[in-house]
DNA sequence: CGTCGAAATGTAAGCGCTTGCATTGTGCGT
DNA sequence: ACGCACAATGCAAGCGCTTACATTTCGACG
């Protein structure tokens, strides 16, 4: 089934517009460059054509692909999505295209895509927690990828990171609840293994124990991937343990979500019979009834602050400066005051 | 801030391994023409050197990316996210990388998505619906990209479609809800204009009033963007008008989420005071309380179906042939028998 | 009108890869 | 030991674009 398509290509335009393909190339990108007379029968001849530059020509001769890549660990729920959203779009306004890709998790596929994305001419990179390999900062390091690293903030990161400090913010929502009154805490954290977010927040509750003289080692923790189902089932875990917390404080707003679903197929009442508290604030924290306590996080900021600095990192006019965010608390009807 | 990275080129490898580029070449593409020797340097040089291969120069020598892109209209709920995780886990299985672009519903966004894929050298589009302007259609054609067009079904459609037939699924949803008593029906539609899978269903809506001697004139629809906000100021203006229906049903789950927010605020239970429906089962719609009643799709069988046909097409084994799936209906808790 | 500098354009050398074709190496039958 | 078929490799021509540099054009000014 070979069928002769006309693809047509500078040359082609060229010849259609009586100039060399060198105007038409100016044309194309610096227009000031070029003649109105010029300008004008070149973008008639594209036109005609229906011409569109091959991407992969250009990043050739260019070395510079005006792109950008970010690997997020899911897109199957919306933590990522807001602030990936307000990145894409900060991107966009710098004239810049995005690449996402994820990763499901797993840092052998993470490295994949890192290597796929500069493949294809990232200019720049984002990535979600400082957590990696060795080898692949040794990779971003030698291939001179500009590489911002956000959703965690780390003084000491070999690389600049933009975010929020996990480990205080939950320590923030741990002070809280037992402010509350709560002493039985269980905890239904996302894996821990090579995810320095969910490891942060859970030693930010063990923090804020240990702060009230309690022992983090008598808190049952079940560690859950992040999804709702399984949020589901590491919540009833908790619940027919011999342990019985009268709050479950979860890694992320997801596997709250589960855990209130199941808490009330097992019959029991949030909050009065229990206390469930999630993190990241998302969408779904206020649907579900009782609105979910959690903690929110600044997405969109974090995703536009980053774009910015990404692109003057690619622009060559910073190396890179992290930045600290805050976050806040959201109190809402999951959490009660224990009488 | 000149830094001279050394990014290793084949050359590179192939000078560090002692053999030819061609070689090289081969042993990453058709590594069964290559001896075994030769293999082993080539991957230790490769090994050594951290060598990517630039994607946009192998797709310039080899015309092929192994690249699909599809372009859906949002990423921001998860209408799409389902649907479009199984078509990249078979692409992936068959493999292929996707390539995915949003356009908030933007016909003007969408043609420029589809030229930004092309020009990244896509062997293959994926897009969302049948209706658009016809010069995207003659611009594939001349380009010769093999094309399918999903979530929605069509005969007649030039191009080969895989999806379900939203006006039959929404007029099953109409039928049901009229079988159990209910006269008025309120209508909160997604944005129409470009949108043939709103449109659709709406169309869906009167077919079957019609088809039971009620005026589709005298039900209030409402437009709105598929947010959840949106949804929820649809149904209050709905419920304000002088026609109180006594169920509201609406173009997908996203809006009916909002509906049923709203109606809780306005404090009007539901399904007691309003009946409420959505379209699409997402996961959502489980998660609210009451249940959501609406149409399920197969989204991942879409999604899957759809990798399977777009590979044979981009490979030239199949023209493409479009396929017709089934929609059900989901009973929940949000619609009542009225009395 | 001739001159000169700036603006506009053209020429052609790559960018890093694949692949058809030519060449070399290998093992086998006789 | 010789020749043959075939496997393995090398050579080099592009793929479509950008851009440094060379050349032409043009208008302004003396």
């Amino acid at each position: 089934m070979p069928s002769t398509h006309i693809i047509p290509t500078l040359d082609d335009v060229a010849k259609a517009a009586g100039v060399s393909t060198a105007t038409v190339s100016r044309c194309l990108n610096t227009s000031e460059k070029v003649s109105e007379r010029s300008r004008l029968k070149v973008m008639k001849a594209v036109e005609m054509l229906g011409y569109t530059p091959n991407f992969g020509a250009r990043a050739m001769a260019a070395k510079r692909t005006f792109t950008i890549g970010a690997i997020i660990p899911t897109m199957e729920n919306a933590i990522f999505a807001r602030g990936l959203q307000a990145f894409q779009e900060t991107l966009y306004a710098n004239g810049y295209t995005l690449l996402v890709s994820s990763t499901a998790y797993r840092p052998d596929v993470e490295a994949e895509q890192i290597k796929a994305l500069i493949a294809r001419g990232a200019d720049g990179l984002l990535l979600i927690g400082y957590e990696r390999d060795h080898s692949i900062y040794k990779y971003l390091e030698r291939r001179g990828v500009p590489t911002l690293i956000a959703w965690a903030f780390a003084q000491d990161s070999a690389l600049p990171t933009i975010g929020f400090d996990n480990r205080a913010s939950m320590r923030a929502l741990c002070d809280k609840v037992l402010d509350m009154g709560h002493k039985k805490i269980g905890f239904i954290s996302g894996i821990i293994a090579g995810n320095d977010r969910a490891s942060e927040r859970l030693q930010g509750v063990k923090e804020g124990m240990r702060a009230r003289g309690l022992d983090p080692n008598d808190m049952p923790v079940c560690e859950s991937t992040y999804e709702i189902e399984n949020g589901a089932n590491a919540f009833e875990t908790i619940m027919q343990g011999a342990y019985t917390p009268t709050v479950v404080m979860c890694g992320n707003d997801v596997l709250a979500v589960g855990a209130m679903q199941r808490a009330h197929e097992m019959g029991l009442k949030v909050p009065q019979d229990v206390s469930i508290t999630g993190f990241d604030d998302i969408e779904l924290a206020r649907i579900v009834s009782p609105q979910l306590t959690t903690v929110h996080v600044p997405h969109r900021e974090m995703g536009s602050r980053a774009a910015e600095e990404l692109t003057r990192m690619v622009e060559h006019v910073s190396t890179g400066v992290s930045c600290q965010l805050d976050s806040s608390l959201r109190l809402r009807g999951s959490l009660r005051v224990l009488d």
